[in-house]
DNA sequence: AGTAGATACTGCAGAACGCAGCATGTCAAG
DNA sequence: CTTGACATGCTGCGTTCTGCAGTATCTACT
């Protein structure tokens, strides 16, 4: 990783939810649970944090909070502002943060070697169980109504890079487990060639084809 | 993403700084270049955080802190400890929380409605950069010595993930470039079908080959 | 002798997180 | 018609994490 990454002007929190605003209007709770079905997956944040948000994007005006209610007990519809608009969309435009992916399974496969070749073959085995689990969920999510049939183009564009990620970790795991049935212990590959895996990338990169 | 999520039972933070620890001793100067190499692709963490867990790790007996001087400058050389390496071969053993990853573009490419389609198409292609400047990275290390040859199996499959994540990407951001290239307008994709996307996806799911 | 850059941290303010808590509403079973 | 379970709709608070500025020494080169 570069120590000159290039970081975004502002955090992309309040925007993902001005994002959702632009889309309709909804309260807290709705939102909660709409951003688990779809920016949680590119985009995870505490739910705690949609109920701050909201009330910062209203201080600015880029939202109105409307108050309602469901006999006496009050809820607070959120809706997007024309300035909100005009912020959402000069915001497209900005340069983006890097990506940046966690995956504690991961950090225990690089660590192996202070653990058993079994831990290690579980370990990959449940890194492969939870991408087929979460291919399963875009799966659902991809058969379901499409709740806002006019953003099925955009829904449809970023859930295949979702899918695409998962399908190669599983693609990945199934590699490595077959890799790994060969090796004599964590530390200790056997005939089993490190070298040959870099090949293809090594290739790649001294040939400039990746710049 | 399901509320049902396993969490982990620990922090993996000081455990994957253990995990450093186990291959050598290494000041917290060391430490922050080596997590930018290696741990940093896949357990991003903020270099503030590698001069306070090792601290504690101290603290609990599972690395050992030694004061060492280059003329009158003082420099902490952290190394593990028997216990700490009990530790983390039991922290190997344990269930794992869900992987995530954030990105930013993708988050302007799924509000791109708010904006032009050359904005949606400049996220994109952003997007392929940003994928191929990091597979050129993974080149690069790939393509370097290695530090520590006994952990050259290890290193190969967890950057052999990353490899396969960002190619991922690199590709998706083609085929999405190429889609795109067709549409009159980012809140209007002409002819072109969302649903057409969705069908592997969707198939494999109802056929229950991802359970 | 001067200075740019690497080494080696600490302090602090603000952001984010997780979790508990609390009050109301709905719906179904007994 | 009452009880309980679960959904809705939040707020408060203690802890952790982050980013950034600041401090000081060492090394290498001009």
């Amino acid at each position: 990783m570069p120590t000159t990454r290039k970081t975004a002007a502002q955090d992309a929190t309040p925007y993902a939810i001005l994002g959702l605003l632009s889309v309709r209007p909804w309260t807290t709770y709705e939102l909660a649970q709409q951003v688990r079905r779809s920016l949680h997956w590119f985009w995870p944040r505490a739910e705690r944090k949609l109920y701050d948000d909201p009330k910062r994007l209203a201080a600015e005006g880029l939202a109105k909070a409307t108050e309602e209610f469901t006999g006496k007990r009050k809820r607070t519809v959120y809706s997007i502002t024309a300035k909100g608009r005009r912020e959402l969309k000069a915001w497209l435009g900005t340069p983006s943060a890097q990506p940046s992916w966690e995956n504690e399974a991961l950090v225990k496969v690089f660590f192996a070697d202070g653990g058993d070749l079994t831990t290690l073959r579980t370990n990959l085995t449940e890194m492969g169980d939870a991408a087929r689990a979460r291919l399963a969920e875009l799966g659902e999510l991809a058969a379901g109504e499409a709740p806002f049939p006019e953003r099925r183009h955009l829904n449809a564009v970023t859930i295949r890079l979702s899918q695409e990620l998962e399908e190669a970790t599983l693609r990945w795991s199934q590699w490595a487990l077959e890799s790994t049935a060969a090796w004599k212990a964590s530390d200790d590959p056997g005939r089993w060639d490190p070298q040959s895996v870099y090949t293809p990338l090594v290739e790649a990169w001294s040939e400039g084809r990746l710049t």
